[in-house]
DNA sequence: ATTAATAATGGTAGCGCTAACATTTCGCTA
DNA sequence: TAGCGAAATGTTAGCGCTACCATTATTAAT
């Protein structure tokens, strides 16, 4: 008989372990594992047996318990500005049909624009020991930025083209907006007023304008920014318009940060009896599909956005499996689709 | 001097473990293990040396070592049928919200509307031992039923009002089905085509039929239903229209299954010169935003998305912490947004 | 001052798995 | 059929943390 000193509970979920699994095919506990991660190192009679036994205990794999022994979590990290934003949730579309096929899992988190809670949340997930981070954009503040950099793992930062920490994969956003502002002087557009919602959060809409900027004044003009502090949504759009026809009486075009901005403005346009373009043309960025079913169709410069998360996905993956990549920086460059409303 | 049987290697990824920041603070492991997780037994005093040394070594803690330990992962799966639908994302917006708050993480994937591929989902992530599961809709094939019946964590399965394995947090399908044929009926119209795209797949789409049908059928017409195999685009919606005015002249309203393929019709109305109401009239589904921005406004019923989420993360937060719950079903309503499109 | 209660901290033993190394078995050649 | 290299399988020792129980410090009560 053992003594007094009984053994310790442990709180058992009694859940099946690769153990039993091993006695139940009557091999070791590692070949269960070897079926599980490489099964073709197992002679396949013996993977047949594992594989029954697997089934016949009911086992589920414990993929904490594997991450911790084999340091290799498999989880990717995702930080997007918002969730609301159709555009970051067909970047999230093209990251995660590309890790989902090799088998990582997205930690998806969003910051609502705010770079001090970027930064918490890089902190929270790097507890889970993700096998890279995707994060959007350039601009972090002083202590993500070491964070980040002190982090062995890939980093890519995508959306915006720049001096990146590791990956980068985006397009130039001042180069779209002196792309579209060229496109509205080209038309003959004078006093063109240019609108975002937020600049100082939304920041890569503050780079679209430089670029507008940078144009107009090369071309002698004023580039007045109105700058909103509503969210960028319909009826903010829709309510900017009345704003710039009231403000900026000779204003012929608005160059908007974004298609949902700008789709807000042309439906209310279209409500009001405004003629778009005739009265005022509106041109956007994006290229979301709303933007081309609406009367007259949105002039604007569509991003891949898709694209940016496969191609950030997969050059992730490179780097995680050691492969060499021809280039840290992709720009996947953006274009400009010429609507009626501008 | 130690024979030749040499230790062995182990892959040192050498971040600072509590062991680490044990030795600094001059405590025991367990106490900065405590400082981690339940900071208020620990004496203040202790907790600041604590802190300064976590600060000091740069110890970024393990999560996964702490869910194996604890047997509680803090992760919460989360499976919707799509990311590219916006009623899905405000639904994550809402769960998202709650959990974050409450420190889970969630674990998010899609199923493309396959019930085979949500079982494969639900396979994976119960690797990871996540505290609980919330899954889309009702159905599930017969593996996937057996699985989610035999967890033992909380299951939420929402969107949809029925016989559910756990909580439930939805709408009536059926209902609102009714609810906008008796509408239609009220306004005088007759020969209403109910058009859906892949109404297998979006199965509750076919539950809104079926009490669209019932409605019909009871004031003794016909519910002719045009199922399209596209997906519920914009551009679907349009074609939809086309299709509905040539092979149902008599039509004078259609009830799309949701608000993408309305506002669709609605917008390509518009570019046609095609009169809605007078030709034809267009109801939806949901209360997206856009509905309200054209002209005319889209008739639909909104359903509470982001209610749904938090509601439905805050039941599973009580019962994960095991607080008794009122009720297993919540029904969250629906309302009739009338516009003048129908 | 002494005791009893409570608060704070510590020691030990895993959680379930896989890396590293060790051993056995197999397939093939001479 | 022995012998050899390769393939398959096994043994051991953690991964970094927390549950459990034990112990020590502190406070409250007499």
């Amino acid at each position: 008989m053992s003594s007094s000193k009984t053994k310790r509970q442990r709180r058992g979920v009694m859940q099946p372990t690769i153990a039993e699994v091993a006695i139940e095919a009557g091999v070791s506990a590692i070949t269960v594992s070897r079926v599980l991660n490489s099964p073709d190192v197992v002679r396949p009679a013996t993977r047949a047996r594992v594989e029954a036994a697997i089934d016949k205990v009911g086992y589920v794999r414990n993929m904490l318990a594997g991450s911790l022994a084999s340091a290799s979590s498999r989880f990717i990290a995702v930080i997007v500005p918002s969730l609301s934003n159709i555009v970051f949730i067909e970047v999230i579309n093209g990251l995660q049909s590309e890790f989902e096929r090799q088998g990582y899992q997205i930690l998806l988190a969003n910051t609502d624009y705010d770079l001090d809670r970027e930064c918490q949340l890089v902190r929270t997930f790097l507890g889970w020991s993700p096998s890279a981070m995707v994060v959007t954009g350039l601009r972090h503040n002083e202590a993500c930025q070491r964070i980040l950099s002190e982090c062995d793992s890939p980093i890519a930062e995508i959306m915006e083209l720049g001096d990146a920490i590791d990956l980068n994969v985006g397009l130039d956003h001042p180069e779209a907006g002196r792309c579209m502002a060229r496109y509205l002087l080209g038309k003959g557009h004078r006093n063109i007023v240019y609108v975002a919602a937020q600049v100082a959060r939304d920041y890569r809409a503050g780079l679209r304008y430089d670029g507008h900027r940078e144009v107009l004044e090369a071309s002698g003009q004023a580039a007045p920014l109105l700058d909103l502090d509503q969210l960028g949504q319909f009826e903010t759009g829709a309510r900017a318009l009345d704003r710039v026809l009231a403000d900026y009486p000779d204003a012929s075009a608005i160059h908007f940060a974004n298609d949902d901005l700008a789709t807000g403005a042309l439906l209310h346009a279209q409500r009001q009896g405004i003629c778009v373009p005739e009265t005022i043309a509106i041109a956007g960025f994006n290229g979301l599909p709303i933007g081309q079913h609406v009367t007259p169709r949105l002039t604007t410069i569509t991003s891949p956005r898709y694209r940016i998360g496969r191609l950030a996905a997969e050059q992730v993956i490179a780097r995680i499996e050691g492969r060499a990549l021809a280039n840290n920086r992709t720009d996947v460059g953006f274009e400009l689709t010429i609507g009626e409303s501008a």
